[in-house]
Formats: structure tokens, C-alpha cells, sequence
DNA sequence: ACATAATCGAGACGGTACGTCCCGTCTTGTT
DNA sequence: AACAAGACGGGACGTACCGTCTCGATTATGT
């Protein structure tokens, strides 16, 4: 492929540069067809196409693959680092345990979670980088956490910080799943979860 | 519709009934495809059909959706009961999240599993026949040991069952899905989440 | 492919037949959209599906590529055996060349000859099964004709009957598709041609 | 628009003079894959500049579509004045005869003749020009030795030149055309053709 | 034994989306 | 201003399945 010279210095491929608008698009289209809860498999590249006023050529230009367009839409997306820190550790743990149960009753946020849930088996690569933009980021945040409370003394020293995350994170995720539908989850969820985790199960000996 | 009379005063209908070997054959197939990892969108009638050694219609005759035919095929599968009891609470809890490791390694049963986490927000009645089959008898089990260790007071008198069921679960698959794939995942995990549970965060006060 | 048995003993494959409907309202699809003036390389069978009212499959499921749909939509016309016959040789020759002259002055035969005289070349086995259908049958009346002029004595013994048949023919032919588009064709070509080739273009020798 | 002064004074437009050896290499590439056997509808535009070896845009800025384009293809090619003439009138006509048929077999010529033949009712310019550059100078040289005829006596004075000359050129393409694929054209066809139309159809009488 | 009737397999039906190819237009930096 | 390169929106290609339909053949009963 001939490149051309621009005054940069940078080699730049001949010919009309591909248009960011109709990238960006092209993305949009993606999360918003997303967004209306069409999973990965039912999203066609026809249907994001013809919602992004684009050529299907464009799109296949860009991605070799599906996956490889939903990956990158999903990159596009800011992770809405979720806590706000300085109280507490009980606080700032009940603070992050509302703000995913929040996110879970967003819509958009809603079905991105869905397709991290569920198209990430048979999609590796969609599953990596969701554990790359959404996973990892809360993941050190609770961790950021729990470490201050050991150096403050408000937990154990020996506290087994991946598996106490864990278990936060699980435990909501775990309700908001699958806890009975005709239910309401108690709004103070977060709580109960927080303070059962601060105090263990043990009954406190004399 | 004319019906007919069988010996144990049954009434059935005319003609020639239906098959169940196909029936049978219908759902062994359909378990198969997803067992080997196709999901419920990509499951094709056509696959089951051809798979099955089957007409299309005669699917069709009996089911009218996809959705339905695999939350029946689902609900033939026996729940595996997960829980060898009798010990202190806290082997019975090892031995719980135990299972349910080993569970998310073998084949079938992590296919049957992804189907649950997956396709779940897509085709609610699907979700709630997985609540129904797989949920519900594990979440049963766990109850049930909790309310021991209450009465013998192994575990705290005022110990939110829900909460504390939702953090040893929620734990073990949180950890399952999604920790770094680079990392092993500890053999021992299971008694590092129920340790953790039990003792709680908080250091022990004088 | 399994076969099923008809009480008349003829095998059948099994399934369900094919329309006879359908290959009709492709077959006249197709002629339509010639008639209307397209031709062999701009017909798109999706133009033919949408207008037949049916999905491509069924049109691909008959023909496998766009020429033989041609042929076989081409082969479906009738010839419209153009001469009466009866009169004096010179009559029935005029006859002849009136009715060539008059198809080429009608939309629809006059589309079918374009295709004839045009897609052709490109298209051998449309040429051929042209050359059958259209050109055999007027070829065979006008040989018809002159050697029944030999027999009584109205034309010379030893008349080349296939060079006389192609100077006929290629006359009226050549100046509907040659002549000068400004001048009109006069109306009595037919008569001059017929005239001029019987009379010969030497003068008659005392 | 800025125009700039030559030497010679005529007006030209300012910028970089459009390349001659650009415009020669398009439309023999044009006439080449014309050659090739590709017709005006398969012909594309983007073949051409490949072969070529042009930008697209170079072959739009002069040809606002393909049919103007092979129009000044087709007009660049000088006619090859078919006919030698000077002996008597059989003998040029015979001449005449066989130099189309000659054309007929020759690669090039016979796809430019198909191009003439074929997409002159879709391309009613392309049909024009043909006219201009093959049709006419031809018809002009067979009624020029017609008329010398009539001049010499050799042929009737009361010949009708137009009619005649249809007989002749129309016979031979006829034959060439349409006649059967399986019996060779007889090497001495022209003649044949000749020297019927000299005598007649008819037997002369005593 | 035979008519009745629902089911069976097979496969054609009208569709939708696929990923590719090429169209004619447009938008770059260079000449 | 013209050039080559190549991206753009668009339309048709031929394929693969979709869920529905229509066949003849099969398999039960009820007379």
C-alpha cells in the first residue's frame, strides 16, 4: 500500500481517509441496538448499517467480525468509575454496593451487563475486554478499599482481600440475578450485605 | 374432534399418536447442541431436526418456540443435589462451593450453565424455569445448612440467611467468571470464602 | 434423494413439489421485464423474485444462473408462425416479410429480437435455443415456400433456395435495424424486396 | 473560470493541462476489453482505469457516462475501407461479400461488430455512431459500384440500388449469423449470394 | 377389512441476513 | 486543475436458515 507524507512526518495511506463520523456512527448504532436489548447473535450488520445511515462495506471495512465491532463499541464506552471514597470503609463499600445495584436498573447499563453476562462464553474475546473496562476497574476499587481499612485497623490485617471483593460483589450480583421476581429486593440490601460481611457469621465469643 | 376410548378409560384423540421417541430424540438432541456449547439463538430448529433424525414439523407440532422446547429440554435434566450433609457447618459450605466448582468445569454442565447466565435476559420464561431447576434447590440446601448452624449455634442467632447465602454463592461464581484467566484459580477458594465468611472482616475486639 | 411412489407408478421425490405457480410467474417475470426493454445483463433475478412475488430460492432452487432462466423463459414463447400461405410464391413472400416488419415495429417481440440480435454472442446456448425457436420455424416456412415455387415452375429449377432464403430475410432485417433512422422506411419495402430479388438485378437479354 | 494565454493566443484553463497519454491509454483499454469479448454492460469503468492504469475519477472528468466513452472508442477506429474496386460489378460485390465475412472471423472485428449488433437498442447513440463509422461508408461503396453497374449496362436500369443492397449485405450477415453451427458456411457463399441476385429468383423466359 | 384421521419424513415456499463485489461519487495529498 | 488512491452509500449477488406449508406414507383406532 503506497503511503503519502504529510508535513508531520507521519506516513499516511494514500487515498480518502476513512471517515471518524461514520466510525463513531457506526458504534452508536451498536450500543443503541444493544441498548434495546438485541443480543449479540440477533444484532445484524445490516440492522446497525442501515441505523447508521452507512454502506455495509463501511462497517466490513472496519471489523472483520461482529465480535470485533461489539468489543470495540464496548471500549467506547467511559467505565462510570462508581465510587466515591473518604468515609467509612462500611460506607464506601455500601456506596459501591448501591451504585451496581443502580446500574442494574438502568436500561443501557442493564444490557451491556446482559452481554457481559451472557454472550461472553461464546465470545472469549468479547468476555476479555469486558473484564478489561468493566470488571477490573471496580475490582481495584474494592480492593483500593479494603486494603485502607486494613492499614486504618477498621479490618482484619489478615483479611483475604480477593476473596472478601468477592464475595461484596458476588452477593449482590448474586440477588439481583436471582433472587425471586414476585420479591422486591429490600432496598437496603447493600447494607445488610455490608454489615453480615464486616461481622462474620461466627456469633461473637464472650 | 372425535376421540377414542383406551382401556383405562382415557380419552384420547384419533389418529395416529405421537411418537415418543421423537419426542425423546428431540430433546436428547437439543441438550447435546447446547451442551456443546451453541447457544439458545444459534440453536437452530433445523439442527435439532436434522440431529434428532426428524421432521421439522414434528417439532413444531409440539412446541411452539425455541424458548419452550429448551425450557422443557432443561427441566428433563435432573438437578444434580449438590449437598453431602451432616458434618459442621463448615464442611457442609466447603463442600457446597466445592461442587459448584466442579460443576463450571466439566462440559455439559457448564454449557447448561452458561445457557442459565446467558440467555436468561432474553427469554424470561427460560429464566425462570432455570430459577426453578437450578437455583432454587441449591439456594434450598444452603438455607437449610444456615438454619442448623443457627439452631446449634455454630453461626449467629440474628444471621441474615438471604444475605449470607447470596455472599457464599455470589463468591464462588463471582471468582469462577470472572477472575483473571492468567491466574490459577486457588484449589482451595472454597474454604478461603467460607473462612473469610464466617470469621467476618472485622477484627475480633478484646 | 428418497422417492415416493404415485398410484400410477411414477416415482415422485419426496417432499413437497415444486409450484407449478411459481416457476409460471417467474417464466413471465422475467419476460416482462425483458419486454419492458432490460436485458440479459441488467436483469437482476432479485427484480424477478420481487416481481414474480416470490423468494429467490425458488428461483435458484430451478435455474442455476440467469441464462438458462432466459432460455427456458425465451423457449416458453410461442412462435407465431408468421406466414398464410396458399397464393402465388411472390404473395406468400410478401406476406412473410410484412410480418417480420410488423413484429419489429411491437414492444414485446421487438424487445425478444433485441435480446436475439444482442445477448447472443455473450450468451451461446440463448443464441442456439434462439436459433431454434425463432429462426428454424420462419427459415423452414420460407424454404417451404420456394421450393414449392421450383415445383410450379413459378421460380428457376435450380435456385439456390438457401441463399435466396438469406437475401429475404437479411434484406427486410438490414434495413429495419440499418436504414437511415431520418428517412422512413417506405411502407412497401416488402413488395420492392420480393420484386427486385424474383425480377434479379440483370437486365433481362432480348 | 481563470484561463491562461498560449503563444499561439488561444484561451486555455489555468491548472495542470489534462494528460493526452492518460486519454489514449483509456480508450485503448476500452477497446481492448471490448476485444476481450466483454460487453458494454459488463464493461466497467473500474476495469478500464485497471487496466489503464488511471484513476477513476480521470475517466469521469471526461465521459460523463460509458456509453459516450465507447462511442469514442468505437470512432477512433479508423474503417477499413473494404472494398478494392475497378473490376467489373460481380466481381467487386463478390469482393464486397467477402471481405465481411473476413471481418466476421477476425477476433476484434467480430466484437466490435457485436457491439454494433447487440447494444445498439440499449445504447440508441452507440447505434448511431456505428452507423456513421461501419454502416454507412459501407453502404456507400456497394451503391457506388450499383450505380456504375446501371452506367455499364451490366445491370438493370430500373434497379432498385437501396433494395438491392440490402439483399446483398443482409444475406451475407444473416448467414453468418443465424445460420446453422453444425454445417460450415460454404467457402464460396459470397459468389453464391451474387450471382443469384444477379439472375434472379425467377426462370427466364424463352 | 376398512375407512378415518393425526402424525411422520421430506422438502418447497416467501423471507431475512449474510459477506462479497462492483457501481458511480467523494475526498484526500501530490504533481 | 488534474492526478492516483481509495473510502463512501448503495444495490445485487448467491448462500444459509428461518418458520410455514404441502405432499405421500404410516400407524393407530372405531366400525
Amino acid at each position: 500500500m503506497k503511503t503519502q507524507q504529510t508535513a508531520e512526518g507521519v506516513a499516511r495511506p494514500a487515498g480518502r481517509p476513512r471517515s471518524e463520523k461514520a466510525e463513531k456512527a457506526i458504534v452508536e448504532a451498536t450500543l443503541d441496538l444493544l441498548g434495546d436489548g438485541i443480543g449479540v447473535s440477533e444484532l445484524s450488520i445490516e440492522a446497525i448499517a442501515a441505523r447508521a445511515g452507512v454502506g455495509k462495506t463501511t462497517i466490513y471495512r472496519r471489523w472483520t467480525n461482529k465480535e470485533d465491532l461489539v468489543v470495540d463499541a464496548l471500549a467506547s464506552l467511559k467505565p462510570p468509575i462508581p465510587l466515591s471514597r473518604g468515609g467509612s470503609v462500611r460506607d464506601d463499600l455500601v456506596t459501591y454496593l448501591r451504585v451496581i445495584r443502580e446500574e442494574s436498573r438502568h436500561q443501557r447499563t442493564r444490557c451491556i451487563m446482559n452481554i457481559a453476562m451472557t454472550d461472553t462464553e461464546r465470545h472469549p474475546r468479547l468476555a476479555e475486554r469486558f473484564r478489561e473496562i468493566a470488571i477490573k476497574p471496580r475490582r481495584e476499587v474494592v480492593l483500593a478499599v479494603l486494603r485502607r481499612g486494613i492499614d486504618s485497623g477498621e479490618l482484619r490485617a489478615d483479611l483475604d482481600v480477593e476473596v472478601a471483593m468477592g464475595m461484596l460483589s458476588g452477593a449482590i450480583i448474586w440477588h439481583v440475578k436471582w433472587s425471586d421476581p414476585d420479591e422486591e429486593i429490600s432496598e437496603d440490601l447493600p447494607e445488610r450485605i455490608v454489615d453480615e460481611a464486616l461481622k462474620g457469621f461466627r456469633p461473637r465469643e464472650a
